[in-house]
Parts: C-alpha cells; structure tokens; sequence
DNA sequence: GGAGCGATAGCAAGCGCTTTCTACGGGGTA
DNA sequence: TACCCCGTAGAAAGCGCTTGCTATCGCTCC
C-alpha cells in the first residue's frame, strides 16, 4: 500500500493535522516538531495524496496551458515559459507553492478547447492560460464566454496570452487579464518596410480567416498600402489558408497565377513563409532577386532559411512568462486587464528592392 | 456554489449512487433512469469533481506527457500525437474514457524531470509518456529507477518514447514498454550515404555526450567510418554541444578550424544542421558545393531550408502515438516491452560528392 | 500567586465521489 | 401458486486530506 498521511503521522508521533500543517506551511508549528515531520516524510518517501488533498481544500495545484498547435515553435516558446513560470516554487505552503503545469493541446479545434477547458475544470485547476488567437465565430465566443465564466466562479483564474480579450468584456468578465501582440502594428510596419523598397504588388498569404490573429495582421498590411495610396482590388492579391508551409506553398503558387507581376510575398507567419519559398524556388524564381518574401513571428528558424527571412519579432517567450506570472498571482493585473507587447521588424536577407 | 453529484440526483429524483453509475456507464441502470439523470446532467451544467472522484476510486484520468523541450518540434510532435491519442474517448466509463492528457517540459534537466513525475505521483496519474533520450548518469539513473518503481507500485503506467529501457530491466521493471528510435542504424546509413559521395573527411557535431541519442547517433556514424576502413583520430573531428542551432553553428567554425579539409559536416539533429549551414555560409562556402551538410529528424522545416537537407527521418508522430495507445491499454505491449522503430535516410540537396 | 494569553498540537467533521452490500419487484419455472 | 433469480436502485461506509475549534502548557503581567 502506499503511505498515507496517518503513517507518516504515527512515525512522526504527531496528529495526522501536524503533518498536514508541517506541509502546507501555513500554520505554526515548533521548529523541533517540523523536524520530526520532516524526518519521517523522507524517511517514507511520502507523497502528498493530491486528490484527497484537493478535495479537502476545494482546490489544486494543476494549471492548464492551452495551445493550438503543440508542435509549433510559436506556441511551444509561449508554454515553455508559462510553464517553467508556474512551476517555480516561490514562498512556501499552498499558496505560493510549486503548481503542476500542464499544456494542452487543442489542434485549433473549438471543440477540443472546450473540452479541454471541461477537463480543468473538472479538475479544479487553479489556473487557465490560453495561448494563441481566437476564433471569431459567435457561437464559440459564447461558449467559450459561458465556460470561462464557469471556470471563474469555481475559482479559476484565467490569463489570455496572444488572445484578445473576449468582445463580451466589462465588469464582470472571467478573465484576469489578457497579454496580446500588437499584430497590427507588425503587420503594417512590415508592410512599410517593403513599400520603402519600392515594392507595389504585393500578394498576401493569409492564415485562417476567422482566427483573430489572421485578421489583425491583415488590417495592417492593408493600413500600410491604403496609407501609400495603393488601393486596387486587394482581395484578389490575398489568399487564406491554414497556418501551415504546404498552405504556404500552394497560396503562393495561385497568387503569381493571378497575378505574375507581384515582386513581393507576404506570409502570415514565418511556417507560411517556408512554404512559400519552397514554391518560388520551384518556379526558379530567385529570392529576393526576382521576387522579395517575408514572414511573422522571428521563429528561431526564421534566421537560417535561405535567405534569411525578413519578419516580425514577437516576444513570445515574455509574454508567456508574463502570463504564467499572472496566473499565479505573482505579478500585477496590467492596467484594465489588458498588456499588449510590441512587435519588432527584423528586415533581412528575404526582401530587397524589386528589380526595375 | 458548484452543482454536486447530489443536486443531480435530487434534480433527477435518483441517489447519488445512481447517477455516479449512469456517469461512469459501469453499472447497469435502466434507460428511461439514465434518460433523466443525463437530462439533470445538461440542464444543471453539472461537472464532475475530479478529485473526489480520483480519490473514491482511487484512480485519476490524468496522464503525463514529459518532454525535454516542449519548443522543440521533434518533442511537439510525439506529444501531439500521444496526446490525441490519449484524449480520444473510446469506449465508455472510466476504464475507457477521454483522459486529460498533459505535457511536462522537463527542459532537460534532470531534477524537473524527477519532480514531474513527483508531480505525477502525487496527481495519481493513469499513466506517464516518458518522451527523449536520456542521461546516462549513474546517480540519475538510480534515482529515475526508483521514481518509475514507486510510480508503477501506485498503478501508474510507465512508458517510454524514443529513449531505450532503463538498464535495470528484466523482470519487476516498472516499465509497460519502451519504444526507441534507431539511432543508430540511421546514423550509420546516413554516413554511408556520404561515404558512397565519395567524402572521407567528415566532421562530426554531436548532442551532449551524456544522452543515449546523442551516443547511439554517434555510435552509427563511427561504425560506418570504421566498415569503410577510415579509422584516423576521430575524435578530433567531432565536437560535442547541446541540441541547438548556436552549438551547430560554433562547432562548425572550430572543425574547420582543426582541419579545413572537411567535405562534409554531419549534425547531430536538424536544429544543429541549421547552425552550421549558418556558419558555412558565413565563411562564404556553399553547400554543397564546397561542402556538404546532413541532419537528422526530418523535422518540418529540414526541407526547407537553403538547400533543403539531407537527413534521416524519424516516425515521431507514429512511435508518439503508439506510446500513447500503450498508455492507454489499448495497444499490445510489443514482445519484450520493446520496440524499435526505424530510420529512414533521406537523402536531398545539402549533399554531394566533394569537389575533386 | 492566580488569571490571562500566546504558541502549539489534537479532535473530529467534513470535502464529493465510488462501491459494496442490501432491498425490492417482477417474471420464469416447477 | 410458491420460489428464485435477475435487473435495478438505494443506503452508507469510506477514500486521505484540511481546518475550525478545542485543549494544553508555560509564561508574563498585575
């Protein structure tokens, strides 16, 4: 059998109360009586019964982590620093202890999410942060509203990270606090950057539509061309896909179709950006010689395609930290429950002037 | 307050027990019964409270993923696939059903790796995915052997994913199964791959020495040189790092610098094949012309990079969900708990014969 | 010198669920 | 018609921990 608290307590010869207390920390108890607790907890190799624990106290010590794609860099930096935030132990006793926190993921999958969510909750976990952008569908904004809801009352503190707060905001809303990117301004200084070079048709590579994040890098590029007066018929220079190279790879290959002129391609984020190389390598098409190409997102391989990938930094790793941080409690509410994190260009070797 | 089994009950005009039984589906209860406790169910939003429930049957639907580093494709993409794997529902009841499934970054450090599992343990987890390879230290070893004991005398299922058996093995392991990579054979092919260009002078930048896949990659290339009769100072031409572009990148640099008649680099993984066609092309050399590169993993982006790589592919999603079917009791534990996968050469435009 | 108080430790009542054992009713069988 | 057994539902005893309350002890303070 395993070792219970009791068996502990008997060895220690202490109520089993002691023990608890010895191990929460949260009550006084003489420093030669902790020693004895201790000795014998080691001695045993005991190990805290987390759900009887849990239950006694109506609460655990598990926070979700809630990402799209788990084998994408861009939510695997986030989750990596979320997560080594919430498992540094700091204080002592339940409250400040060490958190088991675990990422989950949804697969971009509305259904998942919510499950998932279920899931935590049913766990009681003491925390929730979700990762990456929101779909924009009503009727998952209002499940997703009314679980976050749920979740908030049963205690559970929820952080956003790279999400929009959910439109049903005000007073009241079951979030702690939301952490996102300034996607549009990314989206439209990248944009500038290659209007700068001269650049005048320039196709786009967009990501799902209904993804917020989709849409706000959209917004500005099309800010950036409206704001140098090129406002021809973008729509047909836009093309949505998933997040994905092979997306990239064929959106690109329909928009010089469309369009053979295009001296540039923008991708929605760097994975798309891959895949849009590939297909004008394809086509013998020399980068940024014939034809200039740019990401998002300053993935850590962004640097080494060749050529290097000219895009848009995120701080990723920060903003995962900052919201691990917050959902332990362990760093202030930003201002209104909202922070957003700058995003940078990073001009390289991937865009260049048009030739003539 | 939170709705409790019993609200549900009284709501359905049932016990408690009865509607425990319609939730776990493992005791018969007549339909029109199950009809208005699943009704009660719907109508109260009632969720089950997850400790209690783990601590009554003394079981949790809780399994743990560990991973070295969760921003790391190659680790996203076996915990990807378990993990869908293991939140798919199948059957019904609690032997059956969805499982939370959830991934630990251990970052490879071998003390968060130890209170993971402690984590783990305590949580009472279903089963824990072991994903990687692992150190060869003695102390951590014992101590890891020890942990996976306790955790398998308390009902955990242990398995490992690409990363060999604990060398302890035989009878009473507290492993369900061990699936590996072969490292080894995919190292060997991919240096005979080089061997038949027509390369001898290769250098060579290895993982960190303590790590099985970093020794049996090794142990690959080094067997392949010897059958092809170059048995010169190797070791001169292999530097050891961690698994990451820059360590691909400064071990290039001092290769060539030992001996600038290297025709070829081999890396110990994609991400390191990235950081030396970094530094190749910093010393103004092409690949392949001047000098050709390989990795290994066939991670996504290997193929799309400048040139794309010539690398050994590696069935991650397939052995991620394998170990998770395994975790699950709903695959055969192959014959002696073991079983190897295979790697595949893949041989793209990062090679080529030396020049003269 | 006795009352009062602070510092510790123990008692015992749950937390919400699972599960064994018992109860009950309605056929089928002899 | 009496008996059994099957199918179904309920009663109740925990699972191992936390925590409010109570008990004890050694002092300090008048």
């Amino acid at each position: 059998m395993t070792v219970t608290l009791a068996d502990v307590a008997a060895r220690a010869r202490v109520s089993p109360a002691t023990v608890s207390r010895v191990l929460n920390g949260n009550y006084p108890v003489a420093a030669a009586t902790r020693e004895r607790v201790l000795r014998a907890v080691a001695e045993m190799d005991y190990v805290l019964n987390g759900p009887a624990s849990a239950l006694a106290a109506a609460t655990s010590d598990l926070v979700g982590i809630l990402v799209n794609d788990i084998a994408d860099p861009f939510f695997g930096i986030m989750a990596g620093a979320a997560q080594s935030e919430i498992g540094r132990p700091e204080g002592s006793g339940r409250a400040g202890g060490a958190k088991l926190a675990v990422v989950c993921n949804t697969g971009g999958s509305p259904e998942r999410e919510l499950t998932y969510l279920t899931l935590l909750q049913r766990q009681r976990a003491a925390a929730v942060v979700i990762t990456g952008g929101a779909l924009e569908d009503p009727a998952h904004i209002a499940a997703m509203t009314a679980k976050l809801t749920r979740l908030a009352q049963a205690g559970t503190t929820v952080v956003l990270c790279g999400r929009p707060p959910l439109p049903a905001g005000g007073p009241g809303a079951p979030i702690e606090a939301a952490i996102t990117f300034d996607n549009r301004g990314g989206g439209r200084r990248l944009t500038e950057h290659l209007l700068a070079l001269g650049h005048r048709r320039i196709g786009y590579v967009a990501g799902p539509p209904e993804r917020t994040t989709t849409r706000h890098r959209l917004e500005g590029h099309r800010a950036a061309l409206r704001a140098a007066g090129i406002t021809e018929d973008q729509d047909r220079l836009t093309r949505h896909g998933p997040y994905t190279r092979r997306s990239g790879h064929e959106a690109t290959l329909e928009l010089l179709r469309r369009d053979p002129g295009l001296t540039a391609v923008v991708a929605a984020n760097d994975t798309v950006a891959l895949g849009a190389c590939a297909a004008l390598r394809e086509l013998g098409l020399r980068i940024p010689g014939d034809i200039s190409v740019a990401g998002f997102d300053d993935l850590p391989f962004a640097v080494d395609v060749g050529p290097a990938l000219t895009t848009v930094r995120l701080p990723l790793a920060e903003a995962g930290a900052r919201a691990g941080r917050i959902a332990m409690g362990r760093e202030a509410v930003p201002p209104g429950g909202l922070a957003t994190m700058g995003a940078t260009l990073l001009a390289r070797a991937s865009t260049a002037a048009p030739h003539d």
